[in-house]
Formats: C-alpha cells, sequence, structure tokens
DNA sequence: GAGCACTGC
C-alpha cells in the first residue's frame, strides 16, 4: 500500500490511564488544573491521585455538582456508572437515576444490558421510556433510561426534574438540538437545586467549553461558599475507550473523485489486506448505488482477483430484509463491503469491520431562515467525526482506517467539530417548548451554542402569524398551550387543533401522522412505474393530503396487512408508525378535552383545516406559465409541484404544499388545490394586513 | 418528469 497511502503521524489518542486491576485506570482532573490537553497528562500524571473508576465516579459525584465524562467511546463504562450510584444510596428515598440517549434504540439496548448485568427485569428497578413506549415502574424503578427528547417533555410537567436525584447525558458530544436544549435547561435548575448532580459523557477532547460551561456561579457569590453544597467547579475525567488500536492512513495527493478513489481503495485492501470486512463512508443513496455498481463490474471482469467480495449498501431507507442481510455473519471465504452513509456512524454497529474508508464528506441539513428553507448538502466532516469513522475499524481486532484526503487536509482544514444543529435547523419547536416552560428571553438564556438570531426572528415570527404567540411572544391561550403539547411541528398541531372546530379531527389526525412519518411509499430505484401506477389508484382530485386519506382506508381494509402494502409499493413499517402515531395523538387530543368527529366526504373542511395550519405556504401559478411555474405568495419564490405529486400536471391555479425541496429547482412536495379565499378566511391578520413589527426579545 | 444524511417528542 506504500506507493499510494502514507501513514498518519499524528499521535494515538491515549487518555490517563494505568494498567491495574486487568483493566483500566483513571485519573480525576478538576479542570482548573489544566487545560486538559494531551500535552499536560504526563504533568497531571505525577501531580494527581490515581483513583479506580469507580472510587473515582463516586469521589466525583459527591463533591461536584457537575462532572464531565471525556473520551470514552465504546468504553462501555458508562452504563456502570447508573449502577455505582444506585449501591452507593442516589436512588433511595424515592429518587430515580436518570440517563438519557440520543436514540430510541441505544435506550432500549443499554437498558437492557444494565438489566442483565444487575440481575433484574426491564421494567422493574432498571426501566426505560421513549416515544410510544415506557417500561418504567414508579415507585420501583431506580435507574430510568429515557431519549432526552423524552425528558425535555418531562420538564413541562416537572420543570425542576424533581424526582431525579442524577441526570446523566450520554453522547453530548453529538451536539443535537435536544441535548443542546436540555443542558441549557439543567444548568439552570442546578441553581435552584444544589443537591442535583449532573453528569456528562462526551467522546471528544474538547471538554473546556463544557466545563467552562457547567461553571456558573460567581466566586464572590456568598451562597455557594456558605453552604456545604457540592463545588460548583465541574470536575472532568478521562477515559480510555476500550476500542483496538486503529492505523490511519491518508492519500499523499487530493482526490478528484472520491467514489472512484473508494473503489480503489477496497480493491486494494481486498487484495493486500487479511480478513475483514470493509466499512465505507459515502454520502447518500446515489453514490452508494454507483459504488456499488463500480465495484461489481469491478469484481465480473477481473473474476479471480476479486473473487470472494459481497458488496452491499446501507442506508436508512433500506427494507428490512436488505438490512438483516447487512447483519448476517460474513460467510467463510469471503470479504463484506458494506457502503453506507453516516448512519454507520452512529446510528448503527456492524461487528467485522476492520477496515475503513472514509471519503470526508457527508450531506449535513443546512437552514436558510431568510428563505426558511432546510437543504442537505454535501460537505466535509469534522475531525470528530472523522476519528468516529475511524473507531469504526477497531471494534473486534486492530484496524485500519483509509482516509480519501491527505494529512494537511485532516490537520489543518478540517474543523475540529460540526455545527452544532441548533445552529442549522429550523428553530420554531425549539422556541415553543421553552414558552411552554415560562422561558422569554431566549437569546440572553445560557446556550452551548448561540441560536442564529435570525433563525430565531423567524421562528416567532411563524408562531406569532400562526396565533400560538401573542403580540408580546407569550403563548396564547388556549392554542399556544395546547400546541406546546402537542409533539409534532407546530404547523401541523395548529391545523389539528383547528381540525376540531370543523368537524374533520379524524382525518386531520390520520393526514398528520402520515405528513410526520418520512414516506409511506417504498422508494427503491427502478420502482417509479408500477408506484406510479398504484398512486393514481389512491390518488384525489384535491391532492396529495386527501390520497393519504384514501391509502390509509384501503390499508385499514387489507387489516393492516403487510402484504397489501408490499403489492402497492406502501412502506410497511412507515404504515405500522403511522397507525402508533394516530393513536397516540387520539389520546393526546382527549386529554385535551376534544372529542375526534369525522367529517365523512367533505374533504373542503379537511383542505381548510390544512390551510389554518400551511397558509403561509400558498402559491399561485404564474398566469402564462408553460412548465408549470408556481410563485409563493409570502416571498414571490419560484416554485414547482414535485413530480411525484398527484397535482403533478394538473396545475391547480392556487397550491398550498407541506414542505419545499430544493434540488436544481425549489420543488413543492405534498400539496393540495385551494380556493384562495379560504387564505383570507384563514389568515386575515396574515394576508390583509401588514404584519406589525413584534416586540421580539 | 424526479431523488430522500440522521435522529427525536
Amino acid at each position: 500500500m506504500s506507493q499510494f497511502w502514507k501513514p498518519g503521524t499524528e499521535k494515538p489518542r491515549s487518555c490517563l490511564v494505568d494498567d491495574e486491576e486487568g483493566g483500566v485506570l483513571f485519573y480525576a482532573a478538576p479542570p482548573s488544573s489544566s487545560g486538559h490537553g494531551y500535552s499536560s497528562f504526563e504533568r497531571l500524571r505525577q501531580r494527581l491521585p490515581v483513583f479506580k473508576y469507580r472510587t473515582a465516579i463516586l469521589y466525583l459525584v459527591e463533591k461536584h455538582a457537575t462532572t464531565i465524562i471525556v473520551g470514552e467511546t465504546g468504553s462501555g463504562k458508562t452504563t456502570q456508572i447508573p449502577q455505582y450510584l444506585k449501591e452507593a444510596g442516589w436512588a433511595e428515598g424515592g429518587r430515580v437515576i436518570a440517563c438519557t440517549q440520543p436514540r430510541r434504540l441505544s435506550v432500549q439496548s443499554v437498558a437492557s444490558r444494565v438489566a442483565e448485568e444487575m440481575g433484574v427485569k426491564v421494567g422493574e428497578e432498571v426501566g426505560y421510556t421513549i416515544r410510544f413506549e415506557d417500561k418504567t415502574n414508579q415507585g420501583v424503578t431506580k435507574i430510568k433510561f429515557l431519549t432526552d427528547g423524552v425528558l425535555l417533555r418531562e420538564m413541562m410537567n416537572d420543570p425542576l426534574l424533581t424526582k431525579y436525584s442524577v441526570i446523566m447525558v450520554d453522547e453530548a458530544h453529538e451536539r443535537s438540538l435536544s441535548t443542546d436544549t436540555l443542558l441549557g435547561l439543567l444548568k439552570k435548575i442546578q441553581r435552584r437545586r444544589p443537591e442535583l448532580r449532573l453528569i456528562i459523557s462526551s467522546a471528544t477532547i474538547e471538554a473546556k467549553s463544557m466545563s467552562n460551561f457547567f461553571r456558573t456561579r460567581k466566586k464572590n457569590d456568598g451562597q455557594a461558599s456558605e453552604d456545604n453544597g457540592p463545588n460548583i467547579e465541574p470536575s472532568i475525567l478521562s477515559v480510555e475507550g476500550k476500542g483496538f488500536p486503529v492505523e490511519i492512513f491518508y492519500v499523499e495527493e487530493p482526490v478528484s473523485d472520491y467514489l472512484r478513489a473508494a473503489v480503489d481503495a477496497v480493491l486494494l485492501i481486498h487484495e493486500k489486506e487479511p480478513v475483514g470486512d470493509v466499512l465505507v463512508f459515502l454520502t447518500g443513496q446515489d453514490d452508494i448505488d454507483a459504488a456499488v455498481q463500480l465495484l461489481t463490474d469491478e469484481a465480473r471482469e477481473t473474476t479471480r482477483r476479486h473473487s470472494g467480495l459481497l458488496v452491499l449498501s446501507l442506508y436508512s431507507g433500506l427494507s428490512r430484509a436488505d438490512q438483516d442481510l447487512i447483519f448476517t455473519p460474513t460467510p467463510k471465504g469471503k470479504r463484506k463491503v458494506i457502503i453506507s452513509t453516516n448512519i454507520a456512524e452512529t446510528s448503527l454497529t456492524l461487528e467485522g469491520v476492520v477496515y475503513v474508508v472514509d471519503s470526508g464528506f457527508s450531506k449535513q441539513r443546512f437552514y436558510n431562515p431568510i428563505s426558511d428553507i432546510e437543504n442537505l448538502v454535501v460537505a466535509p466532516i469534522s475531525k470528530a467525526s472523522a476519528r468516529q469513522r475511524a473507531g469504526r475499524a477497531g471494534r473486534v481486532r486492530p484496524g485500519k482506517c483509509f482516509r480519501l484526503y491527505t494529512e494537511d487536509f485532516f490537520v489543518q482544514d478540517m474543523p475540529v467539530e460540526g455545527i452544532p444543529e441548533m445552529q442549522r435547523s429550523n428553530l420554531v419547536s425549539f422556541v415553543i417548548q421553552l414558552k411552554a416552560l415560562g422561558i422569554d428571553n431566549i437569546l440572553g438564556f445560557d446556550w452551548l451554542a448561540l441560536p442564529p438570531p435570525e433563525s430565531m426572528i423567524r421562528a416567532l415570527e411563524v408562531l406569532y402569524s400562526l396565533e400560538i404567540l401573542d403580540e408580546d411572544a407569550k403563548l396564547t391561550s388556549p392554542t399556544g398551550f395546547q400546541v406546546a403539547e402537542i409533539p409534532l411541528d407546530p404547523m401541523i398541531s395548529k391545523m389539528i387543533l383547528t381540525a376540531d372546530a370543523l368537524g374533520c379531527l379524524e382525518e386531520i389526525i390520520t393526514i398528520a401522522a402520515i405528513l410526520s412519518v418520512q414516506s409511506i411509499w417504498v422508494s427503491v430505484r427502478g420502482t417509479h412505474k408500477g408506484l406510479d401506477e398504484v398512486k393514481l389508484r389512491f390518488a384525489a382530485a384535491e391532492g396529495d393530503h386527501v390520497s393519504f386519506l384514501n391509502v390509509y382506508k384501503a390499508f385499514l381494509q387489507s387489516g393492516k396487512s403487510s402484504q397489501w402494502c408490499y403489492k402497492n409499493y406502501i412502506n410497511y413499517h412507515s404504515m405500522k408508525k403511522v397507525v402508533e402515531m394516530r393513536e397516540q395523538l387520539s389520546r393526546l387530543v382527549r386529554r385535551l378535552g376534544i372529542i375526534p368527529k369525522s367529517c365523512g366526504m367533505d374533504m373542503q373542511a379537511v383542505r381548510r383545516a390544512i390551510i389554518s395550519g400551511f397558509f403561509a405556504h400558498a402559491s399561485q401559478l404564474e398566469e402564462y406559465s408553460q412548465n408549470g411555474m408556481y410563485k409563493t405568495v409570502r416571498s414571490s419564490q419560484e416554485v414547482y409541484i414535485h413530480p411525484s405529486s398527484v397535482l403533478f400536471r394538473v396545475n391547480p391555479k392556487w397550491v398550498v404544499y407541506h414542505s419545499l425541496v430544493s434540488t436544481d429547482k425549489h420543488y413543492m412536495h405534498n400539496v393540495i388545490a385551494i380556493d384562495p379565499s379560504w387564505l383570507t378566511e384563514a389568515a386575515p391578520h396574515f394576508y390583509q394586513q401588514r404584519r406589525p413589527s413584534i416586540p421580539l426579545f
């Protein structure tokens, strides 16, 4: 490999480790004593006491309000912490230890692992809560795993999270919108509840900013020194991961075509390296399909040399059967090559991978608050991502990672961490959640990353136009408070609330559920023709939303049959989610005192309800347009009906769309035809007057 | 006549 690949010179990640007890030992380092960089480790080693893991954890949680654990990726050590805490009495007197994860799957798997280690059943002493599933037993459950989104929801009923004695936030380095929100709120809670302990676990070494963030009270704040409360200086604990070392290789020269370079790298690995599966990170389905094609062709041409290659693709849209193929063990004499999106970086773990090929790119979402459009853009990944990808090669034995970029690029040009989601998202749901918690001065609030003011303004504007916020930017009653209760995009929640008055809530709940899943259609290349024919069967003249009702009705008539779904190009798993979500929404509106009613065949009521939430998404067909060009009412943006819509080529004069998707053009996804007079009826404040300037901050 | 990184309540 040497003429092509250059070994990395970066020092391997090493932490404060001493090998005792056949495992790992740790140094506990208060952040004030050092910058917590690699260079200071040796110095710390000489100056600081050495603790065993359990002792260190208990000591730090006892003495410090906040403990930050760094660099433990894959160590499995975080799952031991709640057990230590429980043994030390932190779950006595009705108190509960909470541990959050950003994903439902990890919540379930960590909970069952911990329950097994403790020899109890999930749902008793150890339980978990994720959306649609609550496996806890009040009074019995002492350690509770949950997604950070669920914990945020819990705060709406119990803003100080009083039942928890310790809250552990895992995977904080991922900087998801809900993790950042949670950490900001937890910092605030700590001031009111000095006895609360926080443990924040992060895989990146950049612990200092996290530590600074939690160093809240000033030194001369008398209250802090008088009581015997915990030290408000956050403590940092470095933990060595248990992964095997991974040797890093870079390309000597920048590559112009990462797809071709990835294929070549796989062939080279297959030729030169001993057995072991290969994981290739590309950006999306297009890339992946092309690479699979190239590899398959290549393997066919040179049968003898490249026999034994088993090429598979991996992305979230795959059917269950295809995913199972990924997880079956590699047959003897074969080498599995998995070409994947970012899904394999965090969401799925593949066993047996020894070689990683990293393109250095991923698709990332960016939000433009001026146009109010979210875009998916192929962009270079961060160093943190690159390390995470490389780490995937060291799970079973020492591995190798081949990076399709130069070491100079890695060292000099790659950002240390990605842009937090807070700074590249639409913030309407974020804002309404905070408003419901009584937080008004959102930009003055302490966040790990400041939400961009433009996005804040846009979110407040949208919520004001929906009459969820009033002129003082306070939640309206009852609409605003009710919308905050509903766990959906506020525009959809508004549509649900109006549907009650229009007598079509049964129908609108179905539409809301379908709009909230990714897609109810199967998305496999080459199925367009069949899919289009099937869509005609369900097509309604009013548009896509009404067609969804036809699909749902037919699905129920089939007895919720997976076979029926298969025949009709409908994604069975999406439909099951729709059913679940419908049930949840139905329970929820009943709790708000609303009994869902059906409007039968009155689709005008349904369309009016949709407009009550989506009046801002109206477009008008250009009068002399030959190619179906529309202009949005709000900003005269040039838009088109997406070819997947049942109204494609029908081109009604006025439409309302659910979302805009931007590729070469701006496409409207999920469209219904409307009468423009319904717009002014639904939102006179929006269409008849200039919007007043509202006090934003 | 086209394209959906990934989560989550």
